[in-house]
RNA sequence: GGAGAGGUGGCAGAGUGGUCGAAUGCGCGUGCUUGGAAAGCACGUGUUCUCGCAAGGGAACCGGGGGUUCGAAUCCCUCCCUCUCCGCCA
């Protein structure tokens, strides 16, 4: 959610941005709501005065004499009238905070303009993907897959997207879930262990919901399985007012993520690339907002390290406004090399979301000069996403003879220097 | 899952229909005192919204929501959470 005031004070600047992110909001009909929500709260409030000010002198008059009997009368009336504003400015005000809500967030200066993914800005280039793999093949494609990942099966026993990873196949999951977990501690993150169901209110706060309603899985309790470790862990702090000397705090977690993913298809959701059920570790920062841009290049060296250490080709991608998303204010993708698919594959998103977030889930710290509390800024990113890193390791590091030659960074977690499809 | 108890300010803890945003204590802040400190004394100490250039005014909030009433922290309903006992169980 954006700043009510910022948009009252200066509904051009909030225009300006909803342009460079190529959305359709009627911005008219917010500013028009709110102006009516200040109305309707003025009226409210001095009814409300008014009728406190007489019920006070009531408690001084003795009951049941007559002024106090006409008193009560007259009163009934007020509050009658105090009853049916307090009901038309409810009304207001559940829809400016709808409308509200439909506001996406501003972006930084520095997002490229720009409204398809063919707009993102090449920001580097690392390791040599061109670089000539006569061996590599899609990994689906490779002799043996079907025994380490059995996608048949998982669609029998819960539906497509939900694969089996079986022996050395599952055995790569673990290693790259410990060496992102190890690597990220070690770059100062906490390690935290999320509930993997949030309810209504955590996921309206990191804003799934509305936005993304019938994208997540929903259970009979109404709750939700989480898309994201960034949904659990962003709300840890909701309704939180820190103070200003624990900033910045950096956590990691793992955890399973549940997409229904409606509405994809073809090359998209071939073998690893896309699925209902995948693990993932999360990185979040919660930062103050003098600190939060340079959290964000931090952020996005720290998940760029571990493509490094794994010797995978990836490239930076800055984002443009139009492909930016509702409520990030600046975004990088890492996508990494996969060979044998001859594609780039998006294994993290870092995103700076300023006081977008933490706005919705209300997480504030106290200020040290001023002594109020304000809302800190929230980032996130993936470090990283497993089953398209399995994806292209298993499709860039494809051997003559189909076994997979596992990085030097990794074999301490895998604990052997190739994987094995036999 | 069954039975019971309870959720009040940073914490502890009063308050069962009427100037209660809420006693008291602790904590915290400022000042006095002191060579300095402690103690003591005095004053202050929540959040949000709104009107206002400001000074300042107003409203809301006692787990959430709804109701009764002229008036609710206090009564009623409902949901959530915590604790105790029983049952079940990784």
């Amino acid at each position: 959610m954006i700043d009510p005031k910022l948009l009252r004070d200066s509904p051009d600047l909030v225009r300006a941005a909803i342009a460079k992110k190529h959305l359709v909001v009627d911005l008219d009909s917010v500013v028009a709501l709110d102006t009516a929500w200040r109305a309707a709260v003025q009226d409210v409030e001095n009814l409300r005065a008014s009728q406190k000010a007489a019920n006070n002198a009531m408690a001084a008059l003795p009951k049941g004499t007559p002024e106090f009997q006409a008193k009560v009368a007259e009163m009934k009336a007020v509050s009658a009238q105090v009853k049916e504003r307090e009901v038309a400015l409810k009304d207001v005000e559940e829809k400016w905070r709808q409308a509200l809500l439909a506001v996406p967030n501003l972006p930084h200066a520095s997002v490229p303009e720009g409204r398809t993914p063919e707009d993102n800005v090449i920001q580097s280039l690392h390791g040599n993907h061109e670089e000539p793999r006569p061996h590599a093949l899609p990994h689906w494609e490779i002799a043996g897959f079907e025994r380490l990942y059995d996608f048949p099966r998982g669609a029998k026993v819960t539906g497509a997207g939900f694969p089996f990873f079986i022996g050395d196949g599952a055995r790569l999951v673990r290693a790259l879930l410990n060496f992102f977990l190890d690597e990220d501690v070690r770059a100062g993150y906490t390690e935290v262990s999320p509930p993997i169901f949030v309810n209504a209110a955590s996921a309206t706060a990191t804003g799934q919901l509305p936005d993304k309603e019938g994208q997540m899985y929903e259970t009979v309790d109404k709750l939700y399985a989480v898309p994201t470790a960034e949904v659990p862990l962003t709300n840890f702090f909701r309704d939180e007012i820190l103070e200003e000397a624990v900033l910045p705090v950096l956590r990691c977690a793992y955890t399973p993520c549940f997409r229904r993913e409606a509405g994809s298809y073809g090359k998209d959701v071939r073998g690893l690339n896309r699925l209902h059920q995948f693990d993932k570790v999360e990185l979040l920062k919660w930062v103050h907002p003098s600190a939060s841009y340079d959290e964000l290049e931090k952020l996005r060296l720290d998940a760029e390290r571990l493509l490094q250490k794994l010797e995978l080709p990836y490239r930076v991608l800055l984002m443009c406004g139009g492909d930016m998303g509702f409520g990030q204010a600046k975004k990088y993708d890492l996508e990494v090399w996969a060979a044998g698919q001859k594609r780039w594959l998006e294994v993290s998103s870092c995103s700076n979301f300023e006081a977008f977030q933490a706005r919705r889930a209300q997480i504030r710290f106290r200020s040290k000069e001023t002594g109020k509390p304000e809302l800190v800024h929230t980032l996130n990113g993936s470090g990283l996403a497993v089953p398209r890193v399995l994806a292209a390791l298993l499709e860039n590091n494809l051997q003559p003879d189909g076994r997979v030659r596992i990085p030097t960074a990794l074999v301490p977690h895998f604990g052997k220097e190739f994987l094995s499809f036999q």
